[in-house]
This record gives structure tokens, C-alpha cells and sequence, in this order.
DNA sequence: AGAGGGAACATAACAACGTTATGATAATCC
DNA sequence: GGATTATCATAACGTTGTTATGTTCCCTCT
């Protein structure tokens, strides 16, 4: 049988990157798909046939930002300090949510209505986490801080940094860049002290840390 | 000169409360004018005189958030360990997002396009913060935890309650609510533990921490 | 190589949205 | 009590996401 014209994937670039820019433009009430198809320009149907949707471009769009987030991630580099490594990696986590705040928004906010990204947004996200949660382990592991569960620290190093970011960003903190810059700095380094030589106190009323669950 | 009928408080009360119901059950997609003014058994022209548009509906339903938000931190018993009152503050800052979640969504995401509120949200947001930030000058001065900026101290504590609140209500958490319920408090306990009896690695660097300002 | 088929895209229309005229109504001031 | 003025109902406008319809192009089979 005929398969047709192959899926366009230059188009389809074309089109998540005219949406990027228009999202970063115009904010995500501007991000129209006429617009996005026309500044692509293609028509309103590319979307249709290529993403299946305005809401299949936004997850093409968020799975973009997770790859941005999980590079900056990636690209901090691999120390014998793993305790600096962490703190490193909160700056990162900023740093990129900062730089493409509207992506950032789209993967952990709710700009677009009727937007919930399926399970392939999930193992983006967990792809992007992972160095946050190995080197959590390598701080363990190295004894820099004290026995713990892993995931349970990263996640509270994720909630830290994705609390103060999301407030950064809608404009809670101060007004500074600076004052901000040095804020996010000593939260991160707070919550760093508070897990060095301190005995985890869910100890005993937890189960075992599953290394492989 | 004749002023007309009345501004109809109540109706406009019954368009807050019905907008207040179609966001919980529909969704901030769902939350039509249409709809609302149907709910409440008027027409989409209420909105528009009483409160100028769908954006002064919503900042409405922005500052009744606050208000939740405020009350139910002023509902936290004030004893005589600031340390544990500010844990209950904690607690109770979940409880208040997690029971209205889709304005907790409003007041900190941005589920609506075009919605920002203005100045007056902000003083709303002012009044709902302050039993958190005095309870975090209670500790200081009673010398719980050691001498910094309150400000920066109760910003930290927000930061990580409003970004493990933001993973949850976005169900990056675990399914389990008992153990989000943990992990919540674990993270809250972590973070109060790394202030009692330690220095502030600021001090020296940053300007005598203003009182008044 | 040339006919057939199927997918990709252009055009245009649909339903629903926020918003804005326009008219009727009811309450207030002189 | 009459004139005025703001409130609310009705209906229309522009824009949104989406979908029907047609055209075009590429791939496959003979």
C-alpha cells in the first residue's frame, strides 16, 4: 500500500520553534496556533496532522524544555566534591529555568487550560532528574552527608529550588536580581548544612531505602 | 445626580462563590463567563459591572484564596515554642492548597492566559504571609533559632513549602498521600533543624538586616 | 515508466470563548 | 413625581481551537 508523504520533521521543527519563540513573546495567551502556523509559514492543519493538536505541539514544546533542563543538568561538571556538586546543580536548576522561563512554566504550571502532558512528559522529566538524584547518591555514598534515602533528599532539593523559582518567577522575590541570586544561594546552602552529620529523622519509622525501587 | 440601582453585593457574592465551584469541578479551562453567570443564574453582563471583566472575577477569586490562605495560618495556635508553631505553619500552609487547590492554582500559577493580579492581590498575599513571618522573628528572639534575617528565613521556609505544595498539586509526588504526608514533614523538619544553633553564612557579607524596611 | 492510492497541507466553515453595543428596567435625586 | 443613571438581558463581533472538504504530492505496485 502507499504510505504517502513521509512526516515532515524539518516543518515540524520549524513549528515547535516559531511556538517557542512566539511563547516566549507573546506569553502562552499569544501562543495561538494560526500565529505559530503562520510565522512557520504553514497553515493551522501542519499542527493537526504533525502534533495532532495544539495540546501534542505543547508536548513537543515541554519535552523540549526538559531536554534544555536536563542538558544545563548534564553539563555541570562531575567533581570530587559531590556536597559542591550539589549546590552547583541547584544554581543550574535556576539558571535554566531562568533562561527559558516559559518553557519552565509550561512543564510545572498550567499556562495552557486544557494541557496535562501523558507519560512520555514523565520520562523526560525523569531523564532530566537523574543527575540531581546521582549525585545525591554520590554524596551518600562519599559520606558527605549522612545516611539517608536518596530520593527523599533530592526531592527535597527539588522542592527548595522549584519552590523559589516559581515564586521568582511570578514575582514574589525581590525586585534585585542580585538579592535574589544571593537568596537562592544561602536556601540552597541551608538546606546543604541541614543533611551533613545530621542522622535522617524518619530513621527507624521508614522502611529500607529500595536502591532498585 | 441619581446613582442607579445599587452595586448587588450578594450577586456578586453568588458569582464569586459560583466561579469558586465551576474552577473546582471544571477546571480553570471550564470557568466560561457563560457558564458562571448561568450558574448564578444571571447573565454575562453582571461581570462585566461588577467586576469589569473575567480578570476582575478572577482577581476576586484571587484575594478570596488569600484569604483562606491567611486564615488558616491565623488558626495555628501560638504557644510558647515558636519552633513547633512554625512547623504547625507548615502543615497548615499544605493543608490550605491542598483544600483548595485550584485557587492556591490561581494565586501562584497561571492557569488563565491573560490573569495577573495587580498591587491589591499583593497586599492580599502581604496579610496571609505575616503569622509566617512572625512566628519566624518569635523564634529568633527567643533565641530557637539562631540570629538572621527573619525575611530570608520565612522566604526559605516558603520556598520549599510552596515548591513541595506546586510537585504535588502537579503530581510529580508520589501517588501515596501518607507518604507525601512524610515526605512533606521530613522535608519541613530537615529544613527547620539546619537554622537551631547555626550561624548564618551570610553574616558579614550583607548589610545589617532591616527591621523596619 | 506510469497509473493508483494515501497521507500531508490549503481553504473554509463550525462551535465556543471574551468582550462589546444596544435596549429595557428599576432605583435614586431634585 | 418626573428625570436621570446605573444595572442587567439580549444580541452581535472578533478570535480562538478544531474539523470538514478539497487539492497536491510522494510512494508503491504493475
Amino acid at each position: 500500500m502507499a504510505r504517502g508523504r513521509a512526516h515532515d520533521d524539518e516543518l515540524a521543527a520549524q513549528l515547535i520553534d516559531a511556538a517557542g519563540q512566539l511563547l516566549a513573546s507573546a506569553g502562552p495567551g499569544g501562543l495561538a496556533v494560526r500565529r505559530v502556523a503562520e510565522a512557520a509559514g504553514t497553515s493551522t492543519m501542519a499542527v493537526y496532522t504533525l502534533f495532532g493538536g495544539k495540546e501534542g505541539m505543547l508536548t513537543s514544546m515541554y519535552e523540549e524544555g526538559f531536554r534544555r533542563l536536563g542538558a544545563a543538568l548534564l553539563a555541570v561538571p562531575v567533581t570530587d566534591n559531590p556536597l559542591a556538586d550539589l549546590h552547583q546543580l541547584g544554581l543550574a536548576y535556576r539558571q535554566s529555568a531562568l533562561a527559558s522561563r516559559h518553557l519552565y512554566e509550561l512543564m510545572f504550571s498550567h499556562p495552557v487550560p486544557g494541557f496535562s502532558p501523558g507519560p512520555a512528559g514523565r520520562a523526560a522529566a525523569d531523564a532530566a532528574y537523574a543527575p540531581m538524584l546521582a549525585c545525591v547518591t554520590r554524596c551518600i555514598e562519599s559520606g558527605a552527608i549522612s545516611q539517608t534515602d536518596p530520593a527523599r533528599v533530592a526531592l527535597h532539593l527539588w522542592g527548595l529550588a522549584h519552590g523559589l523559582v516559581a515564586l521568582e518567577l511570578n514575582g514574589w522575590l525581590p525586585e534585585d536580581l542580585a538579592t535574589r541570586d544571593a537568596l537562592y544561594r544561602s536556601c540552597l546552602t541551608m538546606t546543604g548544612i541541614c543533611y551533613v552529620g545530621r542522622p535522617d529523622p524518619d530513621a527507624g519509622s521508614r522502611p529500607a531505602p529500595a536502591p532498585d525501587g
